[in-house]
DNA sequence: TACTTTTGGTCCAAATTTGGTTTATGCTGA
DNA sequence: TCAGCATAAACCAAATTTGGACCAAAAGTA
């Protein structure tokens, strides 16, 4: 261990918010008793930390965070990534088509089902993804958990974000569309069958395969 | 424990709702109690929450949170009810801890373990809340997703609002809280062997357990 | 109402902690 | 060899913490 790679390592610590802006880092003479150096050695990273803007050293008083990490969780919806979002839906979604075989009223399903018929119909990429949106939230709405349907809200304004559009246009193919309108037709019929298992099997069927459609685009 | 670590930590409990709008503090002398410092070092970080508007002080009476946490989501997280709240927690967990048997580091473990030996050790009710809060959170972050995370997260904010700690105190007998420590135990054993669906299938089991406990205590 | 308790506000001197600095020494690769 | 870096120990000065005391406002109680 040098000065070097202890630099390195407070530096990960703070931008990921091991240790939040304004809070105090362990002594110097701690640091040094950690990673088994002598304290002139933590010295020499901390004086780089400072030089760097991340930490901020006051005598008789000790070293802190002036790294503003909170602004990544602020936006949660701006920095994460496709494939994280896949991850996060596959946790989502399937649970929520099993409620919704528990909870979904006929009406629900009406609703579900004129999307289902619109993605059908209509080919545009744009709208196509337009109405996908709103046949996900209606299932979120099928399955009648405020939780639910608020975290899908935040899953569907993360992929109305900017930097997304792009990935749109790579992803959806008409061989893609069709096979998604199969999927999302299979879906509802398990829930309108309340066939719990076979909903949920079919939905991560469903995520499987945007997650594949997204790693093909993006190789 | 100083002044600003004190800072830090009520921030986060007011950020985080659980200490809510309007909620008086604990007196400073019991605070100093609980963070183990003198009563001036309390004082200290008080003076500094003040500062920054998040609380306001009046002598004789105590010290009050001022900060308006954002209306965004606090619709959501008054109205969704306890059973609701583990359906969304079934959702999230068990992909989250697929997650991170993919994800997670030996630094992630430690420290969900840290917790882990916390609650072994100490009884007290409120304080195992507390604890088994950061040890989900340290779940999700062992999961390397931000999204996740946040909807954790999200979760925890559920929990510690008002009408929820009646809940804890009808649940949480000593009988349920030594199976939860088993639960967690298996449930990072299985994370540390990267077994993904035996981590899966014992979160699962351990939010059966709460979603049992949930019920038997409203009926 | 009158009394008691609780709570924040203020002050103080001693002890402790902490970053800043210096010095002497040991080690290693060029 | 020598330059550069890490180590270990000591001391300094600034800042903080401590533990105690007393006060006045607010809240609770008989």
């Amino acid at each position: 261990m040098n000065s070097r790679d202890i630099t390195v390592d407070l530096r990960r610590r703070i931008t990921t918010a091991r240790y939040q802006r304004d809070e105090r880092l362990p002594p110097e003479r701690a640091l040094a008793d950690d990673y088994g150096v002598a304290r002139g050695t933590v010295r020499e990273a901390l004086k780089m930390l400072e030089q760097m803007g991340l930490v901020e050293r006051r005598a008789g008083s000790g070293t802190y965070v002036t790294y503003n990490n909170m602004a990544e969780s602020r936006s949660v919806i701006e920095t994460t990534r496709p494939l994280e979002l896949v991850d996060a839906r596959f946790a989502i979604e399937p649970q929520m088509v099993r409620l919704a075989v528990l909870h979904a009223t006929e009406r629900d399903l009406a609703l579900a089902e004129t999307h289902l018929v619109a993605m059908e119909n209509g080919t545009d990429q744009r709208a196509f993804a337009d109405i996908d949106e709103q046949f996900h939230l209606a299932l979120a709405d099928a399955a009648h958990n405020p939780m639910i349907k608020w975290m899908m809200q935040k899953c569907h304004e993360v992929r109305s974000h900017a930097q997304w559009n792009r990935m749109r246009t790579l992803t959806l193919n008409t061989a893609i569309i069709n096979r998604y309108n199969r999927q999302h037709r299979a879906i509802v019929n398990a829930i309108r069958a309340r066939d719990a298992d076979t909903a949920a099997r079919e939905m991560r069927d469903h995520l499987d395969t945007a997650r594949r459609s997204l790693v093909e685009a993006t190789i």
